[in-house]
Order: C-alpha cells, then structure tokens, then sequence
DNA sequence: GCTATATAATAGTCAGGGATAGTCAAATTG
DNA sequence: CAATTTGACTATCCCTGACTATTATATAGC
C-alpha cells in the first residue's frame, strides 16, 4: 500500500483492520513491531471522530543518508536479534544485497562473539556493526 | 529430506519430531550436534504460531571448499594486520568483491572491537573472519 | 452567541492466551 | 563413560478484547 502511495499512507484504523482481518488493537501491535522508526518508518496517528493513522517511509533515495540515519540510531548496545532485523531491513531497501547480509549477519552474531564476555558483547556488536556500516558510506 | 528440496527445508518443530518419532526437544540436540556450520549448515527458526525451522546445507563446489580449506587453516587467533592479509587475497581470487572486503575489514578492526580486552582481541577477531567465510559458503 | 457539558467516534494500552521453539538437567542406553 | 533421549520449564510470537484516552460534534444553559 505504501508503495502503491508514493511512500505514504493516511488510513484509519478500523478499515486497515478490516482490510487485514484483524481486530483493531492488531495494528498497533504490527505497528509497533514492524513500522518502527529503525525500520525507516515514521507513523503519526489522532484519536476521536475523524481519527487516521499516516505511516511515511524514509525517503531512501539517498543510501548514504539511509545509512547515516540508521548509524545514529543505534544505541552503544546491540542484541543479535535487534541487529538482525536492521540487516533484512537493508536488504529491503536495496543498501545491501544477500551475501553482505550473509557477511553482516556472521560477524555479528553470538557465536562469533562467543569469546566476549556476554555482559560487553552487545556492546561489541554494535561497535562492529557500526565500523561496517561506516565503511559502506565510503564507496 | 534436504536432498530431495534442494538444499533448503523448512518445517515445523513437531512435524519433524513426529516424523522421527522422538520428542521435540530432540529435534533441537540433532540440529546442535550434527546440522553445526562446521558440518555445513545453517539454521534458522522461529517461535510463536506459524514457527518453523529452516536447515540450508552449504555450498561444497570448489570455492566453497576453497574457503572451507582457508577457514581451517586459520588458527585460534589472528591480528589486524594478517586479517587484512588474507582479505586482500580473497579479493585477489575473485572470492569477494570489493565490497565485501571493506565490509569484512571493517568488521575485524581494532577499531571495532575497541571493547574487547585486549588480550581477546585476536581471539574474537579470528572467530568472526572464520565465521563470515563460513557464511559466505551458503548458497 | 458563547461556553460548558455530554455523546459519539475514533486510536492506544495492556494483560492474557494459544501456538510454537529453546533450554537444561535427569534418566536411559549402548 | 559418552552419547542420546526425555519432559518440565522457559521464551517468543502473534492475536484478542476489555478498558482507557483523546478528539470532534451536538446539545444545553446562560
């Protein structure tokens, strides 16, 4: 849908709802879950009669900016899952293809990690996803 | 089952639990102590309704066996400098992009593993080259 | 007319439940 | 004794519905 309208949508909650089957409260929760502003997505919303919901993409012309973007959002610590679900998104947004993924994915998982302490290792991951990251706006 | 799906299975827990007769859990000891990276694959899984389990087998062409020789090759730790080395040569045998290695460099930077004690650091370094080749052996 | 209040129409929160996979220590097997 | 098997317990994911919060509009009181 987002697609569909030119990286933004203003929609109201229960027709989103009907749209997908679900009951309303379900759009939070996928909102919050998926359409998170790490995923590149900034979603607005008004209550009472009239109510909407808009949802905007990150305009991603600009791989770089992307980049940048996510960089500073990522705090000193990581968990394997959180820096997961930031790799697939770059892959969605075309930053990055499959076996960057595969590279990214690698260095930054547990097992990789598996000499760190465990209470510095979420630290060392971001630091490398980060390095990484650095390194892709250098091209 | 990997044979006949081409590399690659997806399938549930219980599926393959009852499929061999044994408890679920069981599944989980098979994948942990035969289906490893070391062996050659890869898996991934995930929770809640609709979970599943993917196993991939790794790529066994020549360059994968390439890497597979390289990765063993490599001792238990590695410095900076000798990590660059063997990334430069990757590039030189068409077994990375440039790219990649930016990427791989990056990740096995003092700079990235700045958290790491020092005296770990060539310890953590080696395990995550090792671990981004083995990634890049999948197909 | 103007303000205050009630009502309707929305969106948000949160605890709970069902369906899955993961962990781990004890029991069993060979 | 090492490897395997088991099951109780835990973790995670998604969905639901009751309850709450907010906003716009209609109505009442002056």
């Amino acid at each position: 849908m987002i697609n569909d309208m030119d990286g933004c949508i203003e929609i109201q909650r229960n027709e989103l709802a009907s749209r997908f089957n679900c009951v309303p409260s379900q759009i939070n929760y996928v909102i919050s879950t998926r359409f998170t502003n790490e995923k590149g997505y900034y979603v607005e919303s008004r209550r009472g009669g009239g109510g909407y919901i808009t949802i905007r993409r990150l305009n991603t012309d600009s791989a770089g900016d992307y980049i940048m973007h996510i960089i500073t959002s990522i705090g000193d610590k990581i968990t394997q899952h959180s820096c997961e679900v930031f790799i697939n998104n770059f892959v969605d947004y075309d930053v990055i293809d499959n076996r960057e993924a595969m590279l990214m994915k690698a260095a930054t998982s547990d097992k990789a990690l598996v000499d760190v302490a465990p209470d510095k290792r979420d630290d060392v991951r971001a630091a490398i996803l980060k390095n990484m990251l650095t390194s892709l706006t250098v091209i």
